[in-house]
RNA sequence: GGCAGGGUAGCUCAGCUGGUAAGAGCGCACGACUCAUAAUCGUGAGGUCGAGGGUUCGAGCCCCUCCCCUGCUACCA
């Protein structure tokens, strides 16, 4: 039996300032994703990264007295603490400064000019320059002719001379592959606005730029023998393909790619521009591009400058990493938008963290404890459970990416279990049970129903809060690690001989309400 | 401006091709219980389904007009 691949990678983040909830939303629903195929038997590797090439960053670096590459290495060093802190289990961190990412990029640009020698031509670029920016301005960047940033400068027409990628070319070959493969561009609302844009026509795009110091080198000199920087279309979005290997050793045992996890931002990029320049590569293309939404951040927009009001360590440290990790995709549909706040934090972990789940467990083990010298009984399943399975089904149907990548339906599907369990307590009544002598066989089928639900629970739960799930595990008793346990496995766990033992909480409520901090 | 999606209880949203008296979760009020993290369970309050008109035996769901919101409309990434 084969084991399926599943090669997955996020968008890889721009060094050019610290990681905030945008950049940690994405990861964490991709880091799910990674850990529930893992569960459900697929090799995966998991690839996230940096993208540290182009003016900003060198301008940045410049700003604080610093070598672009020291720069990028703090940078970096600043996101893997982050991605540590928050459990992302990535097999791989790419980062495009790297000798073999250069070196792939250049390979990657070479193929495409051998196969497609058309494909790349020169021509110059006129566009209005701004010596503040140190960039060309689009139409929307210009006030009164001047420069939005800068008005204070005037703008220069400059004119330069660029290879180009013929990327109109292959506006037919998308629309084909977008319409004869539905799943490749996923939520259908981003596939259809790339079907708009297709209809509206392609423009070729720069591959090359002057005055783009830190870059790699563009590998085809220009006819005037000058050699220019890779433009960002071409260094940035080859990571996924150069991070197997390519061009070197076994890269295509690995590519292509099953999911790219990106922002609906960046979607156009990534579904036209990408698989255009690996059509003309004559390399498969990825498997499919999930474009997730954005967080809000106490209803506003979140924006760079709104990056800096939430501290992402200190919503990480308010409650633990697992904590952060469920809320945020509990309140954020991973196909669309939505809104984080502290109050919302708090109602979140409270409600379904500390008294659903967390109380669900204590009480359960308590009674497991007092009732049967902690010792599950091996008992028959009641048929109470059977609407579990219908749960676990919704579950899976959230998770497998047959429908999309619907994590906050996986919780929803989950936290209805919960419920049900702390129904069927109440409706049981065991404590009552233990009172009567003649109702142990009826009590000994409640406890063990209550635990073997939990164990399922932790199961379902540890793609998205792998460190309180083995807590869970441990506590009722379960055998090896939790993240072991694979998916298949759910119907038939069982319970029975299990020896629990009470820890502290999983979930703690909150001492206090803490204060809103104005967002 | 063009294209697309949306406006349903305080909040976040379900409502399939129109048809039993408009739903869920959270929040709120009251009651029950005591195994448990003062948790849990039950009950209830609360909505002119953006506005107006139309089609139909019947519309939150269809048609028209209008108001409002969001996304896309390409070289920062």
């Amino acid at each position: 039996m084969t084991v399926p691949r599943f090669y997955l990678t996020t968008a890889i983040d721009y060094a050019n300032g610290d990681p905030h909830l945008g950049h940690a939303l994405e990861k964490i629903g991709a880091d799910v994703i990674a850990r529930y195929k893992r569960a459900a038997g697929c090799d995966v590797h998991f690839m996230i990264g940096m993208d540290e090439h182009g003016q900003k960053v060198a301008q940045t670096a410049a700003a604080q007295g610093a070598d672009p590459q020291a720069f990028t290495d703090e940078i970096a060093e600043r996101f893997l603490a982050t991605w540590a802190k928050l459990g992302i289990s990535h097999d791989q961190f790419i980062r495009t400064t790297t000798p073999h990412h250069k070196a792939g990029v250049q390979a990657l640009i070479r193929r495409i000019a051998e196969r497609n020698p058309d494909d790349f031509y020169e021509q110059s670029y006129r566009g209005l320059y701004c010596v503040g920016c140190e960039a060309f301005k689009q139409p929307n960047d210009i006030e009164d002719g001047r420069c939005t940033l800068h008005p204070t400068r005037v703008l220069e027409e400059v004119e330069e001379r660029n290879w180009f990628f013929r990327l109109s070319r292959y506006a037919d070959f998308l629309r084909a592959h977008i319409t004869a493969n539905p799943g490749f561009v996923q939520p259908s609302s981003r596939r259809n606005e790339i079907l708009g844009l297709l209809d509206q026509g392609l423009e070729d795009v720069s591959a090359s730029r002057a005055r783009l110091s830190w870059a790699v080198p563009f590998p085809l000199p220009l006819s005037t023998g000058e050699t220019q920087g890779t433009y960002v279309w071409f260094d940035a979005l080859p990571n996924y393909l150069t991070g197997t290997g390519f061009p070197d050793g076994d890269w295509e045992t690995r590519w292509p790619a099953q999911l790219h996890v990106i922002g609906k931002d960046i979607t156009r990029f990534h579904v036209v521009i990408w698989p255009a320049m690996l059509q003309a590569a004559g390399l498969p293309l990825p498997e499919q591009v999930w474009a997730h939404g954005f967080v809000q951040l106490g209803g506003e927009r979140f924006s760079k400058s709104a990056g800096v009001k939430l501290d992402l360590h200190e919503a990480i440290d308010r409650f633990g990493a697992d904590a952060f990790r469920y809320v945020l995709l509990r309140e954020v549909p991973f196909d669309g938008d939505g809104n984080f706040s502290w109050e919302r934090f708090e109602e979140r972990y409270t409600a379904d963290l500390a008294n659903a789940l967390g109380n669900l467990a204590s009480r359960a083990v308590a009674m497991v404890e007092k009732y049967r010298d902690s010792v599950v009984p091996s008992v028959s399943v009641p048929a109470e459970e059977a609407d579990d399975h219908e749960d676990i089904a919704a579950y899976h149907a959230a998770l497998d990416g047959a429908r999309g990548w619907l994590l906050h339906e996986g919780l929803s599907a989950v936290s209805r279990q919960v419920a049900r369990a702390n129904e069927y307590t109440a409706a049981m009544a065991p404590w009552q049970l233990a009172k009567d002598p003649n109702a142990a066989a009826s009590l000994d089928v409640v406890l063990a129903s209550l635990i073997r639900r939990l164990a399922r629970i932790s199961v379902q739960l540890a793609p998205y809060m792998p460190v309180r799930c083995a807590d869970l595990w441990r506590t009722i008793g379960g055998p090896g690690d939790v993240h072991d346990v694979g998916v298949a496995q759910l119907a038939a766990l069982d319970a029975g001989g299990w020896r629990v033992q009470k820890g502290a909480p999983l979930f703690p409520r909150p001492e206090s309400t803490p204060a809103t901090p104005a967002p």
